[in-house]
DNA sequence: AAATTTAATGTAAATGTTTTCATTATTAAA
DNA sequence: TTTAATAATGAAAACATTTACATTAAATTT
């Protein structure tokens, strides 16, 4: 590989003059810079990043950290958050939660060794994380989170449901289930919250709270909707906490001679592709997740660079009519 | 942020001493050894990745490409290539591939530049990039594809088709239609083969093959079994290049009023979870998407180290059967 | 106790840039 | 023309390491 003495030497110039003809092109003649340039050219130099980056105080690579399951909405996040990245010329370093094994402090290392300038992290809901002292002082941002006082992007979970809730009571649905994780609780407070707000029994029978993001959710659906099934507390409607969940769900009731959405409705919550893949297609709540990505980047990347940011971004969001409600 | 100066001068000894207390311990006595880790845990010391690669040939990160559409399928796949990555110290940089304006200079620029050691590109199938003169020499693993002669994993297409079509025809299945995109070709090819070796015959009209990934899925399931019910021509038997084609292929046949699997059976590609999820279950090809994944990284890194590789890995698939055919 | 070997540490060069400050070349003003 | 101002270039320091080589200290051998 070609360094910049080289093309120095070979265009008959400093090695100043070469990094001029890159970072500050006003500064140096015409046919000097054209010289340069195809010098450069022709040996095929390009700039040496780490070179580079050891004398300015930013790298410009971030870290998004995200589940290692495979859950589609993740993906549209890293989407938003790698689009914005680039527009602001930053890369996007991989990093991976999951439940069992997880600890900032391998990424926090990547932030002190300048590896990187910084961390979005999208782990799921109300973790509660403990802080970490390593941590303090590292450009953080989370979604969906509180973390260590760090700026952070939120869903209205709460009005969410709520609307849900309202929406299927507007249907005549009266007695309501609700599928979804222990980790959820704004969603699940909110669920209660709104059958009382309704007038409507709240029936611990008809409710399922599943312990892990980690465990199949398939097989959750499934053992929800059987319990229901045993227990004949049948609810006329259930509202889930995530799209996958409610296509279990959908699929369970079908296999069991119940009809969606005239025996049971369910809702769900994402609006992922799997909302409109599946037959009935999903109702559910409609999350900005691409929005998201970009915002917690772009607050991110404003903090590295210096600017005040905002402490807390809330997100609204919409419910999308389909068959299953 | 201390550097290694700082350490040398608190602990009273040479930067060179510090750096071989982290480098090569064995060659420092003990007590320096611990008056220097006692200092360096005090003052918050991290060696400088960018300082510590700038002496070194390898960089310690490699690039994964993959579309940016949020299939669930290249979740997995980028799982096992970071997974793997990670066993090696490597960190991996995020790289999106869209077919609108994707240019794999951008790339090949952060591996010249030292941003990174080399690269792993899934792209999906049989795109027949043109070879770009700037990524010779560049280390470079694809999947699903060959490209410019660099290594490359790939799955058995041909045989997978076969035997799905193999299947259908044990289950007396006779008029089998086909959908997919009109870059799997060695899929289709093999289809058409397929049915040649059970003697069953090759109706134009029950094929579809879709122009881009880029369009949306969804949609080009439905015209294609409107299409087949307009022209009074039904399969009794649909293959799917993929697990999200065969849902929507679904719920169109059940919208229509058609029964799944006994008017027409239908088979996915992927076995990614949507094929779990649906109802009925989707009878489909698995491919060990994090497996190839691994594999990639492992041959890339290989060579990024200097050892001789494989030139292609093929893998084999299974099918899985569920209740759509 | 002197000579030799081995262990521990230090010095300085090298990695590839950017940037400040100094110098030289060029143009404009007196 | 000489002087002043400006434009273009170069020298060298700084960024934070690693490592070959040199030196010193400690442990063995004679």
């Amino acid at each position: 590989m070609p360094s910049i003495k080289d093309v120095a030497r070979e265009a008959k110039v400093s090695i100043a003059t070469v990094s001029r003809v890159y970072n500050n092109p006003e500064a140096v003649s015409g046919k000097t810079k054209e010289r340069v340039f195809s010098i450069a050219e022709k040996l095929g130099y390009t700039p040496n990043f780490l070179a580079q980056t050891l004398r300015k105080s930013i790298v410009g690579t971030i870290i998004a950290i995200v589940p290692d399951v495979s859950n589609a909405f993740f993906i549209d996040m890293v989407g938003g958050i790698q689009d914005y990245a680039e527009s602001r010329g930053y890369n996007v370093l991989m990093g991976r939660f999951n439940l069992n094994n997880f600890d900032i402090r391998k990424y926090v290392k990547l932030i002190k060794s300048k590896a990187a300038d910084g961390i979005v992290m999208a782990t799921g809901h109300n973790r509660h994380f403990k802080p970490v002292k390593e941590a303090i002082n590292v450009p953080m941002v989370t979604i969906e989170e509180e973390f260590m006082g760090n700026p952070y992007i939120y869903v209205d979970n709460f009005e969410a449901i709520k609307k849900m809730v309202e929406y299927l009571a507007s249907k005549g649905k009266r007695k309501m289930g609700f599928l979804g994780f222990k980790t959820e609780e704004e969603r699940f407070e909110a669920f209660k919250d709104a059958l009382k707000m309704y007038g409507l029994e709240y029936d611990k029978n008809m409710v399922k709270k599943g312990e892990e993001v980690g465990e199949a959710v398939y097989i959750s659906a499934k053992e929800y909707i059987e319990s229901l099934i045993e227990k004949n507390k049948i609810p006329d409607a259930i509202v889930c906490t995530s799209d996958v969940l409610a296509a279990g769900a959908i699929k369970w009731l079908i296999k069991n001679g119940l009809s969606v959405p005239e025996d049971v409705a369910v809702t769900g919550f994402d609006n992922i592709e799997v909302a409109e893949l599946v037959y009935p297609g999903i109702t559910t709540v409609e999350q900005p997740h691409e929005s998201m990505g970009r915002e917690a980047a772009r607050l991110l990347i404003n903090k590295i660079e210096g600017h005040e940011i905002a402490r807390k971004i809330v997100f609204q969001t919409r419910i999308i009519v389909r068959e299953s409600a």
